[in-house]
DNA sequence: TTGAAAGCGCTACCAC
DNA sequence: GTGGTAGCGCTTTCAA
């Protein structure tokens, strides 16, 4: 038997693989879906005519009879994908792709272009081209997820969604928030403000939470004037960083929902004079790469957003495999970690969960 | 006639819509498909049915007897997704996403990690699971697009590829560098370093060349002195500034090959007490948000990303169409934008292509 | 202009 | 454990 050396495998059938085996097209399929009900003789002979052909079985004409696609859309609104400076969005697929190549399955992307766009978007996916659905949401109110579940399309949300009833897993925005102010109280931070995301997004309203938690837990009272909201870019953390300093000249250290609004807001700092983290310590979220091309480095919680891919990924192959039980949702730790921006004496590199 | 409400489109066919409509399921065919051989009534009859019963063609059976698959695979290689701060890679996405999006055709997203997992992305594209691919690269010496077209897979390249014969798209990376050099010298500095990209790389090597070629058209002697390399990296960026400095302290300007770098550079221009514009001025290359987040704000080359994924995608869809022709490439303009950076007196906000 | 019918390559059921 | 075979939903000849 002369071993060719595999070529372009399109144009080779089962029924070519099954003839040169001297099987039934059944048993060759049995061999290739990993059927175990076939005999020792007969796998091997599949296998080695399988190989000799370089065959590779026909997804469409497998699909046609399974009914399944084997295919996951992922589907990125417009505004998720203009977050800036931070990689968030080629992290997140990679902890998809991940997820997906290790069940076979193809990853179909999405870029719906404003509301038209995604309606067609809706039709298409509810037309059932895929076997679900990954939605990376920025802005919760999106009217997508629901729709999908309404059309009985299993879909997980990346991002804690607006609506309850749909799996999701999200980053623990509360909790990493909380650190951040734990970290800078026990520094003997006294009057530590914050710059809060939009209110009517989940990480914003999350943050906020988690830094009004950790100083009811300290039994600091929350003084309202000491927080401000901006909407994660770079000028509107300078101006609410402006407008802190104006209210309340002295606080003493700031946590700030996002590294893009720190970075303004330290600029805002240095503006007024005020010396980081000397006279006022800050702490960002993101720990985006701007942390690093800041003066001084920018302390920052640092999210899993690779692993929040392969989790959403999961979470779906579930929901595909077997439609029911409760909506499941994950929660993933967020990381402090500690540069100069927050530590007064030129101290050391502890970091915390 | 009663319009019933478009629900979930899974199981309507072909049959269905011609037994509603009066009419055989070929004459259907020949509707959905846009065929102009079919009578006005008929026409009319099977559009109103397909309405009613919101069928959506089953993309399996069609591929199955068209033997297309109606996809594109977009390929990123590992390293192409670790660009920082830049958001270079969902921008392309973007650009793809819309012009396959109006020839309806599917985005099937690669993320290979490493050589092996590049090997299986390599044997299932050959296998035929898509019509074409797109393949963004950043390291020019990556063997795919070569082992792709030698299985005769249509294949677009953005960025140069090391190879000749394949299609590709690029930006004008020489003239870019160029444009920036022109402005340098037109605000009057002498002596222009330069810190470049890695030379195994055709951004890094484009970059220089265009460098290099502008002097040269203004009669300034290439000195070697002003000409160091680095890795793409803010770290590479301060040390090789600090390496141009100890060796021609002289420089009055200089170009960066790309953003991040060229914030690194700043670093140690201010290390070395040196001022910006007015001791040095500076540019960098794509116009990434780190610009406007670095004290002062950065001159930049700015790049079409999004164009390039949409002219990458026009190239494949014609490449699919009729394999033949002589290999196309297209080459984008790039802008220069000018911040403070680059110009002492705290003047004006010109650009030029 | 229209319809009948032959598959596309595969899985899964049923019989042996 | 194995093989025969009936479709999955669609496009595309070929005739009418």
């Amino acid at each position: 038997m002369v071993t060719v050396h595999a070529r372009r495998a399109v144009g080779v059938t089962l029924e070519q693989v099954a003839s040169l085996a001297n099987v039934s097209r059944a048993t060759v399929s049995r061999v290739v879906n990993g059927d175990r009900r076939v005999g020792e003789f007969s796998r091997v002979a599949v296998e080695a005519a399988v190989h000799e052909l370089g065959y590779v079985p026909n997804r469409a004409a497998r699909s046609l009879v399974t009914r399944r696609s084997d295919s996951v859309a992922v589907v990125i609104p417009e505004p998720s994908a203009q977050v800036f400076g931070d990689p968030f969005f080629p992290r997140v697929l990679r902890g998809i792709s991940d997820a997906l190549a290790e069940e076979s399955m193809q990853l179909v992307l999405l870029m719906p272009q404003g509301r038209t766009d995604e309606g067609r978007v809706g039709r298409y996916l509810a037309a059932g081209h895929v076997d679900g659905v990954l939605l990376v949401s920025l802005h919760g109110s999106d009217p997508l997820p629901g729709a999908l579940q309404h059309d009985r399309v299993p879909v997980v949300v990346g991002g804690r969604p607006r609506g309850s009833g749909i799996p999701y897993v999200d980053v623990d925005n509360r909790g990493g928030a909380s650190s951040a102010v734990q970290h800078l109280l026990e520094r003997g931070r006294q009057r530590v403000a914050t710059i809060a995301g939009p209110q009517d997004m989940a990480p914003g309203a999350d943050r906020l939470a988690g830094y009004h938690e950790r100083l009811a837990l300290a039994e600091h009272a929350s003084d309202p004037q000491l927080v401000e909201t901006a909407d994660f870019t770079l000028d509107g953390g300078r101006d609410a960083m402006a407008r802190l300093l104006e209210r309340a000249p002295d606080l003493d250290a700031v946590f700030v929902a996002s590294d893009l609004m720190a970075v303004g807001a330290m600029a805002a700092l240095r503006a007024a004079g005020r010396a980081i983290p000397d006279d006022v310590a800050i702490v960002g979220f993101d720990d985006s790469p701007l942390t690093t091309t800041t003066q001084p480095p920018l302390s920052s919680v640092r999210q899993p957003i690779e692993e929040m891919g392969r989790e959403m990924t999961r979470l779906l192959i579930r929901e595909i495999r077997s439609l029911g039980g409760p909506p499941r949702r994950v929660i993933l730790d967020t990381q402090l970690v500690v540069r100069e921006s927050s530590v007064a004496d030129a101290g050391g590199d502890d970091s915390r969960g």
